[in-house]
DNA sequence: CTAGTTGCAAAGAGTTTGCATGGCG
DNA sequence: CGCCATGCAAACTCTTTGCAACTAG
């Protein structure tokens, strides 16, 4: 990552202007279709960033392909996150929450939780009360 | 699902010979060679077994194939699993425990845990302490 | 000018599907 | 016998890679 380039900047910026949201590499490159990137580079930028730890890549489940989070803050090591399935928002769980869930896990189940890797997927408050609104008409 | 084949019954056996380990398709393929199941009468099963709750699709965090694990028992959908990306061992969190996570996730970031999917990575007992006794050689 | 980066197209992995054949009930 | 499942190969999707052209420093 040493020259500065016109798509690592686009990427990049995109990121920053979708905090909190995952997205597929063709889900950015359809959103960036009219500032020309082509797939490879978003790829290959979004292996750098991971690299780098700008970006997180994540599983969704029952979707095939990857998903990539922007890691905006180095405090972003230390906790867990929360993705939701409808929307692809992310919640950060507080610093404590982490190191409640991962001690509690280490003590019950003797089991090292990854919190730099780790997602809990499931229904964001916001999903959770549209489908409420939905369901009662 | 209502012809009992010899493929049905060869995979369901391979579930059932290796609980709480979760395999890709790839993996039960080659260790089902010598039992002549082709590769796609493997996804076409799990699919009709994923569908009749009967086997669990996973994504493992890194890995581009995703993995497939037997679910015994009705309770647990009531559990979340844990999943050891060394071994691939499947941990079942106690009903207790995952209640606790999923309604401490609730209250405090408002976040409906899919506890049907949730799996969480790290690393086993045992996985951690063939690390530790590798490290002071 | 030199080395890193891009775009394109081809190659790869994992998964799904179409179709003729074969087996369960 | 009729229908479902299988095996094979082809198709598809997502991702990676090789290479020549381009560009930042």
């Amino acid at each position: 990552m040493s020259y500065e380039t016109k798509q690592r900047d686009i990427l990049l910026n995109f990121f920053k202007m979708n905090r909190d949201k995952s997205f597929s590499a063709s889900e950015i490159f359809e959103k960036l279709k009219k500032k020309n990137i082509s797939l490879s580079a978003i790829y290959r930028n979004l292996a750098e960033l991971e690299h780098f730890e700008k970006v997180r890549k994540t599983t969704k489940n029952g979707s095939k392909c990857f998903f990539y989070q922007f890691v905006d803050c180095v405090e972003c090591n230390g906790h867990v996150h929360l993705s939701c399935t409808k929307c692809g928002k992310i919640i950060h769980l507080s610093e404590k929450d982490s190191q409640n869930l991962s001690s509690s896990l280490l003590k019950n189940s003797k089991f090292n939780l990854d919190t730099k890797t780790a997602v809990l997927f499931g229904e964001c408050e916001s999903c959770t009360k549209k489908k409420k609104v939905g369901a009662e008409k």
